[in-house]
DNA sequence: CCCGATTCCTGTAGGC
DNA sequence: TGCCTACAGGAATCGG
């Protein structure tokens, strides 16, 4: 389940082998992912070069002659790069042959995922246009997420999953940053204090900072790499861990369900 | 505008 | 052992 840092782990480790290459051929084996990827894509970027990747929220923007590439991740969908020979796997759904010899490959059981063309300037396409601050910018203040969220009834937890809010808070580090502020993810977003926004805030900012880190080191190499998802090796404090002892007060974790997904807390910490 | 429900997809886990 | 079902979830879209 790529999330923002998983992507920027991906931007950090397809850079130096991706950027400044020239795509030299390009193979659609699946087109229908969560978007169809346009028929036209391989016509318009195969013989072209590929300058600096760029993330935002969760999206991998890849600039290639007068557009970009945008991919999504989705959640499971992963991007490595092999060599040509290496046999292609079940759900490897789009190859780029690169002029360094590398086949980047585009992998995605669920196919959630999605690889689009963005024509000219990608800012004006709606859906980067619409996005919400960075998380780990200067722009995500507690004081940004106080005023965002003044007269508005919806949970806590939805609400910094808005990516019209703040982008690249999925349900895991959700659920961490939530518990890390001790607030209840079921609090009605407008009726927080400004203060606890503000430990909210940095709560967002330490866990995604920290996982950014935890994938730098396990997921540095993407050449040969199976792209294993490098969050799963930090130590989680209520995700997945429904019925368990909180870490802090041993009080039994509980799960409920906020807007169709699952949501772990600590009934005793988090209010 | 706001918000909740629904939808897409397949691998995995749990029940029997 | 194998069949069946529930669940996982980002984000667009729709209906109230």
């Amino acid at each position: 389940m790529p999330e923002l840092p998983e992507v920027e782990t991906t931007r950090r480790g397809l850079a130096p082998y991706t950027e400044q290459q020239v795509v030299e051929h390009v193979t659609v084996r699946q087109p229908k992912l969560r978007w169809p990827i346009p028929d036209e894509l391989p016509a318009l970027i195969e013989g072209q070069r590929i300058g600096t990747l760029v993330r935002r929220a969760k999206y991998l923007l890849m600039p290639v002659a007068e557009g970009h590439l945008l991919w999504h991740l989705g959640m499971s969908g992963s991007l490595r790069l092999v060599s040509p020979e290496t046999p292609v796997r079940k759900h490897d759904h789009v190859e780029l042959l690169l002029s360094n010899g590398y086949a980047l490959r585009y992998h995605d059981p669920r196919r959630f995922g999605a690889l689009l063309w963005l024509q000219g300037d990608p800012m004006a396409d709606q859906r980067i246009a619409s996005l919400g601050p960075e998380p780990l910018s200067a722009a995500l203040t507690g004081a940004y997420l106080y005023e965002q969220s003044r007269g508005r009834k919806a949970a806590v937890k939805n609400f910094i999953m808005d990516n019209a809010v703040v982008v690249g808070v999925g349900n895991i580090y959700a659920s961490e940053a939530l518990f890390l502020a001790g607030i209840d993810p079921r609090r009605a977003a407008g009726r927080i204090s400004l203060p606890r926004y503000e430990a909210l805030t940095r709560a967002i900012q330490q866990v995604l900072a920290q996982a950014i880190e935890v994938g730098g080191t396990t997921l540095r190499d993407f050449v040969g790499s199976d792209g294993a998802a490098g969050y799963f090796a930090q130590q989680l404090r209520v995700y997945g861990r429904a019925g368990e002892a909180c870490r802090v007060c041993q009080t039994p974790l509980k799960s409920i369900r906020l807007g169709q997904r699952a949501s772990v807390f600590c009934p005793h910490c988090q209010r």
